[in-house]
DNA sequence: ATTTATTTACGACAACTGTCGTAAAATTTT
DNA sequence: AAAATTTTACGACAGTTGTCGTAAATAAAT
């Protein structure tokens, strides 16, 4: 992993999610979880795992018994990217835009606003230092 | 248009995006502002507006001479829905994390940061009456 | 050691995308 | 009207994704 971040798709991203919450990690362990929750084929799953690795975003360990995968991207980092991304392409950058919309859907619970208000007044006192 | 509600691509958001502003407007219209941000072919732009009729997502009108496209998706409702799901998908539903990821990238202007306090402490006002 | 179960490797497929080329149709210029 | 230009329609192609099936390799149970 390096030079150009690497942008999951949806199905890409429900595993690694599993993979930053729980690595090292086997297939089996990623299966379970995902099948858990959706009618999907074992290979599926192993399929999208041997991709992922082929594409080095994962990293495998086969040394064991069961291969041990582990990522080989942040989770920071790649979701900075997704959202970043979708401020700049979407919404022409603006933050503010992105997060009305975000909102705009279920009338946002007071405590989403308050929580939001409560990060930005801190951050902003930060700056203001 | 119809009951599910549609996610372009980042491709096809470009051009919906123009098709919003200008609308109704010919292909032309669109590849010229296309191209004249990147290396692009007519038909290229072309093909993605036909296909995108065929989706329903936009409206030709061929009664005229060029044929005149229109959105026949809402912009609010398909940003709405694009911010939505990566809210969902991404942070797992959670406003505040998206925000400080699409944040996390540049040192975000205070003045983003204003604008945002300034919106959310209005939005919470409007709750409280 | 055999048999049984699990895990991996591969390959295949259809749908979708981004990209064009070519040719037919329509429009505009001479 | 002829010629030149522009616009449309189609089809093609390669790359990616989501989905599996089958078979080979491994590991576990008996």
């Amino acid at each position: 992993m390096s030079d150009k971040i690497y942008e999951p798709t949806e199905a890409e991203l429900e595993i690694l999610q599993l993979i930053w919450e729980l690595q090292p990690v086997t297939v089996r362990d990623i299966y379970d979880r995902i099948a858990a929750r959706k009618e999907v084929g074992y290979t599926t799953v192993l399929k999208q795992i041997q991709r992922l690795t082929e594409k080095e975003v994962l990293i495998k360990d086969d040394t064991q018994g069961a291969h041990l995968y582990r990522a080989a991207v942040q989770e920071t980092e790649v979701k900075q990217q997704l959202a970043g991304k979708m401020m700049q392409t979407a919404f022409g950058g603006s933050a503010l835009q992105m997060m009305m919309h975000a909102l705009g859907q279920d009338k946002s619970s007071p405590g989403t606003l308050l929580e939001l208000k409560d990060w930005l007044d801190q951050q902003i006192n930060k700056e203001k230092k």
